[in-house]
Parts: C-alpha cells; structure tokens; sequence
DNA sequence: GCAAATATATACCAATCGGTATAATTATTT
DNA sequence: AAATAATTATACCGATTGGTATATATTTGC
C-alpha cells in the first residue's frame, strides 16, 4: 500500500464518524482537515471535493456494519439463525457504536432523498442489497424446510424486518433509551419466527 | 391578526418544506428570502434566528399532521378503528404529500440527534406523545373490551407501530416505491389485529 | 388623516464555505 | 545517493454563510 493510499483509507476512516453523525451538509472541509490533522492540499490531492470523500465514508460505514453481521450470520448454521442474527446484534448497544451515529443508510437517505442524487443512489442500493439478502434468507429457508412455504409473503417479510430496524434505531437515538431498541428488535424476533 | 402574525405566519408556511427536505443546516437564510419573496430584514423582523425559524417550520409540519391524522381518528368509533387510521392513511399516497420532504419527525430526528439538541428535544417530545397517544388508544380499546387485556406489551406495540411507519416512510421515499410503504402498512395493520 | 409605532428593505459585516495554483517536502525508483 | 515522481503545505480565490445597523415604508391607534 503505497503512502498516498494510506493516507486516503486514513482520511475516510478519521471522517466517516463525523460525516456518518452531522451528514453531508453539516460537515465541512474544516471538519476533514481538523479531524486528519492534514491540510486542504493533502485532502484534494486524494479527493476529487467533498462528494468523493463523503461517498467513500458511507461505504466505509455500510462495509463495516456489513462485517459485523456477516460474522455474527456466518456463525449461523441455519437460516432462521442468520436471520435472528438482525435482532439479536441490534439488542446490544455495541452494534450502535460500530458506526458512531447510528445506521448509515437511514442518515444518508433521510438527508438525501430530496438533495443528494448521488448518496440517495448509494443508500438505496444498499438497502436494496440489504433487502435481497433477507428474502435470499427466507428462501433457502423455505428450500431447507425450516419455514412453512405458503403463506410466507418474502418480499413483505423482508421489508417489514427493515422498516423495525430502521425505524427502531430512529427512536432510540432520538430518546436515547436503548431499552426502546431492544423492545423493537424482540418485534422483528418475532416477525421471524412466525416465519415457522 | 396584526400584519406581523400574518409575515411570521406566511414565513412558516413557506419555509416548513424547505426545512423539511433540505433539513436544518442544509436550508439557508437566502432559501428563506428566495421562497418568501422576503427581504433578510423582513425575516430578521419576525424571528430572532434561523433556529426559531426551523423550531416554527417543525412545529408547523407536526400540527399539519396531526390534523390529518385526528381528522381520520375521530371519524372512527372503536379504538381498533382509531390504531388502522394510522396505517390506513399511509397507504395512501396523499399522505406523504401533506408534510412535503417526508414524516418531520424522522427528518428531525436523524439530522438533529448529534448536532442540534434543540431540535432534537422538540422531535422527541413529538414522538412521546404519538406513542403515548397510541398507549392510550390501546388502554382504552381493552378497557372497551375490544382488546384481549392480557398479553399485550402495549409499550411495546406502539414503539412497533411507530418503528415500522417511520422505516416505512424511509424505505419508500428512497426507494420512490409507493408498493413498499402499502406493503409495510400490511405489518402495522396485522400488529393491530393480532391485539384481538 | 396625522403621529407614533411597527415592519420591511438596503447595505453592509466578519467568518466560513468549497476549491485551486503553486511551492515545499517527502517517497520512490534507478 | 541522486534524480524523479508523488504527496502535502501554504496562500489565496470568489461566493456564500448567518447576522446586524440603519434608513425607508407601511400599519396602527387616536
């Protein structure tokens, strides 16, 4: 890895907290070169501007969230398992800090969706990946018959696991009562095995 | 109403989308005088700074809700009818057109909760009292007799009904997919049957 | 309808915004 | 170790940020 490659993964691993806590917009070059301790020159001349870095951050963030589950899932051996793995990890407050405020697709999309095309395009390919893995989930379940075939409405299931998630994350960093999460993940526990 | 009440008034009404899609620090004082067709002194006139601005805007994109929404309550006459108002008027598309830029609540809350405890505190007393107001709308449905009064966590229930609307309003506007939102609604308006 | 009070417009402020040209420094290659 | 290439720092750019002092209109109470 050469020097200017280092100092890029250094640079996105300082500012994907900050960019991940205040968003796009509320977060400044200032912010980049305070955090890095680096100047503008040594920023631009691995950056193209802000989008770049932002963009790199976000990935950063998902890449990171997505490790932390796919051990917990990889641990699994059946499909019920992996997808209790959701819940399960959202129970505990570590999960929360692996990206420093909160889900990275609900703060780029609430931000995005309206002003950023290009981050909205990111989140909602994340979350649409996201979403194709739950209902992969489901399905090898149904294959493995671990969960009834009919009456199992996959894409539904898969949205209604997100949608808890999500929507569980808001308000419990909003209230800042993680005892609010984990009521919301025993909910999507039992999305889950109603899928039996 | 003085001349004044009528400029804050028309201030408020103008500028409570912009707050609500571009967010807080993503909307300026020249979007403000842009859309209103206002002067900074105008706006300066009526308003001690841009945070009161953003506070009126928020306040008013909730009030403007929570009309829609108590109109639709109070036509009902059971408390099961009440709870599916919720999910019955998010079902539909028009809904999402009454705050432009999505739920306010959401918006507020994943910008505000690092970086502007102001807003902050007004989202979550926002959110306290829907969910209390759902609480309540269960006591009383098992008061009624509607409900089955054992085995109902109403705590939470209605974080689960305000998780999956608030992860459902996010999912479809990212997505521009209405079928999601509908389809997510399916999981609230089961939450609420299964309390029979 | 005239004064006093209020509201709006104009012109400005320092600070910060994202971004760039160039100089100085540091890695890398030979 | 010298030459070259790549990286980082410095100094600057125009534009925009939120905010204010003051002058000019416009309401409002009498």
């Amino acid at each position: 890895m050469s020097k200017a490659e280092r100092t890029k993964q250094f640079i996105i691993e300082q500012t994907a907290p900050i960019f991940n806590m205040k968003g796009y917009s509320g977060t400044s070059m200032s912010d980049i070169t305070e955090i890095t301790g680096l100047t503008k020159g040594s920023i631009y001349g691995n950056f193209e501007n802000k989008d770049e870095v932002a963009i790199a951050a976000f990935k950063y963030n998902v890449k990171k969230l997505q490790d932390a589950f796919s051990r917990e899932i990889d641990k699994q051996t059946t499909f019920k398992g992996k997808l209790l793995a959701y819940p399960q990890l959202y129970s505990q407050y570590a999960t929360m800090k692996v990206t420093k405020g909160g889900c990275p697709i609900l703060n780029t999309a609430t931000e995005s969706d309206d002003t950023h095309p290009v981050l909205r395009k990111y989140a909602e390919r994340t979350l649409i990946y996201w979403k194709e893995k739950i209902i992969s989930f489901i399905d090898q379940g149904i294959a493995a018959g671990e969960f009834k075939a009919k009456a199992i409405d996959t894409e539904r299931t898969a949205l209604t696991i997100i949608a808890l998630i999500e929507g569980g994350v808001m308000i419990s960093k909003l209230t800042g009562n993680l005892n609010d999460l984990s009521n919301i993940m025993q909910s999507v526990k039992k999305v889950i095995e109603e899928l039996e």
